[in-house]
DNA sequence: TTGAATTCCGTGCACGGGCACGGAAAATAT
DNA sequence: ATATTTTCCGTGCCCGTGCACGGAATTCAA
């Protein structure tokens, strides 16, 4: 039932090179206190060998258990970080018993206090690795190079800081994903009228992702539809009677607008208008993120194509990444990671 | 650096229940020889405790290296199954380290006998699990026997048997992936030909899995298109010669087809004859799975759509599903797992 | 030449759990 | 009552590696 092969181990290597197990063990882990003639008759035997070490009898050995610190932005129900928090947990599940466990720590993602405070509270805790979202672009450096003082390996998702010290990232080509999504909008057939819908911001100092996702849109636009009139619409999120205005003065004045696409996880906040309205078959309607409510008017037929992400499986492969780092010290082989960007239709959805 | 949570022993529970060790672990893996109140008073610390063995010691304990058997048709370089044997390569660095590794057994897949002789190397090597995706449906229906007696977990990719006894399945919905298919074919359009092309098979006792997409396919156009006339062509697959004079004799007979759909991996053929009548940028096409020649077809323009059902990743969930079950006796939550259909398109086909 | 510092290396315990062995206690037989 | 079986349980070694400790061999200083 089990091996027969019975692995070489650090005895075995003692034993042919006539040393002791101490001494092939401080060769191995570079510790010094070993002759040059002893260090290099080990390391020729372990080449010509191929001796891999037991991982479970090293783990077992030193390690107590080490913990992956996530920092990520409080998951509403519904939102968009709730997706990653899906990742944490599927993530859970595998560390269980390897000696790993996740630490979470949240913040409000528009007080950027709170992000300071989770930094605090997170160095303090003195995990072994970890993984994060930047959003608050300078506060994360700094965080980032306290990390990196304290020799710490940190992996980024979602987006990336062009810091030199990060270990790995995982997300997606925004302006690519904004490129597609004109593909999806306009699918071989001509264009005239556009409209997208953006979060009127104030000023805050968060970095805004839609930027580059709309750098690719109007790229594509501009070479495929270069005619297209594309209109900006600004709504308040958290402002019900608001979009409900703005889009209404919007169609009034533009009844023949025909193609909507928005560059953040909330196309589900036009959805009412649209289906109020009775545009839900005449209009073609692109999104992001597989959020719940976006999945629903997908389905429905009132959005027409979500592009999602991955969030889950980025927090996955961070950790991952991770775990493979603290436990055996393996780096990963690239450091970015482009994931797919999945696009969902109302027949394919239910298997994401 | 790492953790000051000491998790919970073995010795820690014979402690606090005043029993020796050997009790305890004679509890835990109902080995007998233990008093109905020993075992309950054990018990219930367990549970309320919330111990956790600490996976690394048991299998250094216990376990020599574990093998993994893998019974797949032979990959001929830009074939299907070569998507799969990425899938294997990429599990096996996981599991390097871990005291488990990967037999690979191939076999010709329209050779009945060479898939039997496979079967009897894959059972004279004793694995401790086995991945296979099964197309001779008999004959691994007779594997599946064999390895049930034998107490071999085992889990199917691609296509599953109804079997009772398989572990896991990692695979696409059938019937969906046609009838997304034909929502990508039509994509909102009015439809009046449609032309779907097959492969000229010998009736030979392979599974046929196209028919249940197909039957997916040509129920989205009955409720979409009623009215669409749907024609069948047979090419033979290895005679290119064939497949241009099928083509042009079709295509010369029903000169105004524009939307071809093809429910097999090899869309790749006709688009040598789609590009030289110069059909690129008129006609919509459909087909399935990422090959490299078809992901080029893609790109350039002539396929419009491709469908794929991430066969790597079928490949790495099925191993490590069976490492949890051989190394941690984990068993898997859902036996079938479906996997996303991936919408691939010119611009996001770089992603994947 | 002797003592001290340095370099190098072997021994042995620890990690947490699997499991064989043998022995004490209880139950049954004689 | 003792002898014999059965039930139950504790002890101790093993897995392969990490690492502290102490000691032998060598070099250097005096």
């Amino acid at each position: 039932m089990s091996g027969k092969k019975r692995l070489m181990t650090i005895k075995d290597i003692a034993l042919q090179t006539g040393l002791s197990k101490g001494t092939v063990d401080r060769v191995l882990h570079n510790r010094g206190e070993v002759s040059k003639q002893s260090y290099e008759k080990v390391m020729r035997y372990i080449e010509e060998s191929g001796y891999t070490p037991n991982v479970h009898a090293s783990l077992l050995a030193s390690g107590q258990s080490h913990r992956i610190a996530a920092l990520l932005p409080n998951h509403e129900p519904g939102s968009f970080w709730e997706l990653f928090q899906n990742g944490l947990d599927k993530a859970e599940e595998n560390l269980h018993g390897l000696g790993l466990s996740i630490l979470r720590f949240g913040y409000d993602q528009y007080d950027i206090d709170s992000f300071r405070a989770a930094c605090d509270e997170l160095l303090a805790s003195a995990p072994d690795g970890v993984v994060t979202a930047p959003l608050f672009l300078n506060d994360t450096t700094v965080l980032a190079r306290r990390l990196q003082e304290a020799g710490i390996p940190y992996v980024y998702i979602d987006s990336k800081l062009e810091d030199d010290g990060y270990m790995a990232y995982f997300g997606t080509a925004r302006y690519q994903s904004g490129y597609l999504c004109g593909y999806l909008l306009a699918d071989d057939r001509p264009v005239n009228q556009a409209v997208i819908v953006r979060i009127r911001r104030d000023k805050n100092r968060l970095s805004d992702p839609t930027v580059t996702r709309r750098a690719g849109f109007m790229d594509f636009m501009l070479e495929y539809a270069p005619d297209c009139r594309i209109s900006n619409l600004f709504i308040d999120p958290n402002d019900p009677e608001d979009i409900r205005k703005e889009l209404e003065a919007f169609f009034d004045a533009h009844p023949d607008v025909r193609h909507i696409a928005m560059f953040n996880s909330r196309i589900h906040l036009i959805v009412d208008f649209i289906e109020r309205r009775g545009l839900q078959d005449q209009c073609r309607i692109i999104g992001f993120d597989n959020l719940a409510s976006n999945v629903e008017a997908l389905k429905r037929g009132t959005v027409t194509r979500l592009i999602a992400q991955r969030p889950a499986e980025q927090v996955v492969m961070a950790i991952q990444t991770l775990s493979d780092k603290i436990l055996f010290k393996k780096d990963p082989v690239h450091r970015d990671h482009y994931l797919p960007m999945d696009i969902l239709t109302r027949y394919n959805v239910d298997y994401y």
